[in-house]
RNA sequence: AGGGGUGUAGCUCAGCUGGUAGAGCAUCGGUCUCCAAAACCGAGGGUCGGGGGUUCGAGUCCCUCCGCCCCUG
């Protein structure tokens, strides 16, 4: 009762948290909606997918509270998601909050998710599911992504040059766009047909909460365990279940192979937990690259409180600025 | 106590008949415009258990000390 009667202070536009795997964010996120009436809307690529909720560290209902939590377990597996997907989503629902009043407060440890949001992603077309399919299968058949390149540097050398030969990824997209649009892919990206605009979090107050690196790896082990305890192994089979490509993004979750592995029997539990929690150290280690370099213009903090106390700092500025 | 084995990077180990040390993993740094919990690139690190000897030169041979392991008592 006392939540409700929590006394509510000038909101942002919106509020983007960002931060490594086992950071503390999505608790952070709940508290400060709390505090402007806010609904959380959810920024992590593997918290969309719906059966992955205990691997993915997806909050649990009774964790949320009174808050709404939006773009979370709405995903099947079975689908290719991605940046531009999640774009379109998260800005839709950015508006509906807004239009009801509410400060939209966005949390999630990928990235790229963020970049795209505040500097926009042009609009490539989709590529037709056939010429992707075909471009795999080329992948396949040729062995390798260097022969790939090969292929590419044929067709559209200036993006040819730009990638390295090894990064097979990339190499399929650029054959992708070049096959399916009849341009290259470095075109569509000087062009400046943005996919949404990025006015619409210009003036969000975003905030990185990234405790110190020892602190995050013994948090990281620790939650790995728990998420075993509450039944991780469990939800790893149940994914392999579902007979999906092992391929696709949600079946590439931290986990879901590690475990599965275990539970077959061809690898103990000490070894699939070690290096489940290692896997999930080299993913924290690349988001803290990631924040270092890319988000050096977001304000940073070790622990929630810190964040919390800064943000009421500057909702009170906001107020006496009116 | 006697016999045998072993001691090389944080870890597991390579180093043929002596020529001033390598690998995997871990760790660290970086890239990043539609699979991003992805994909890719790069880096550091060892007085070779200690001491002595032989040698132009020893991780590599000899002596000795120390630690650990196994066997026998």
């Amino acid at each position: 009762m006392t939540r409700n009667q929590t006394q509510r202070i000038p909101a942002p536009t919106a509020v983007l948290i960002a931060g490594p795997t086992a950071s503390g964010k999505s608790s952070l996120a709940i508290r400060l909606a709390e505090l402007v009436d806010g609904v959380i809307i959810n920024a992590d690529s593997m918290q969309i997918y719906d059966h992955l909720s205990i691997l993915s560290a997806r909050p649990k209902p009774e964790d949320m509270g009174t808050i709404d939590h939006r773009l979370y377990g709405y995903v099947d597996p079975s689908e290719r998601y991605s940046v531009g997907r999640w774009l379109d989503d998260a800005v839709e629902a950015i508006r509906d909050v807004r239009a009801k009043g509410q400060c939209p407060v966005l949390v999630g440890g990928t990235g790229l998710y963020f970049k795209a949001l505040l500097e926009g992603l042009n609009s490539v077309p989709d590529v037709p599911l056939e010429i992707r399919a075909y471009w795999m299968a080329e992948q396949q058949r040729l062995g390798s992504p260097e022969a790939m390149h090969a292929v590419l540097a044929e067709r559209d050398p200036d993006i040819a040059a730009q990638l390295k030969p090894a990064d097979g990824q990339r190499i399929l997209r650029a054959l992708e766009i070049l096959d399916a649009t009849g341009k290259s892919l470095l075109e569509w990206q000087k062009s400046n047909d943005m996919r949404h605009d990025p006015a619409i979090v210009a003036d969000a107050m975003r905030l990185v909460l990234c405790p110190p690196r020892e602190d995050v790896y013994r948090r990281i082990e620790d939650r790995f365990d728990h998420m075993v305890a509450l039944g991780g192994i469990e939800e790893a089979v149940h994914m392999n279940d579902l007979g999906l490509d092992p391929d696709l993004p949600a079946m590439k979750a931290i986990g879901v192979a590690l475990l599965w592995e275990h539970a077959k029997g061809e690898l103990s539990y000490e070894e699939a937990i070690e290096l489940c929690k290692r896997d999930t150290r080299r993913y924290a280690k690349r988001q803290m690259t990631w924040i270092r370099n890319q988000m050096s213009d977001w304000s940073l903090f070790e622990t929630a409180e810190a964040a919390i106390e800064y943000f009421l700092i500057e909702m009170e500025k906001n107020k006496v600025g009116n």
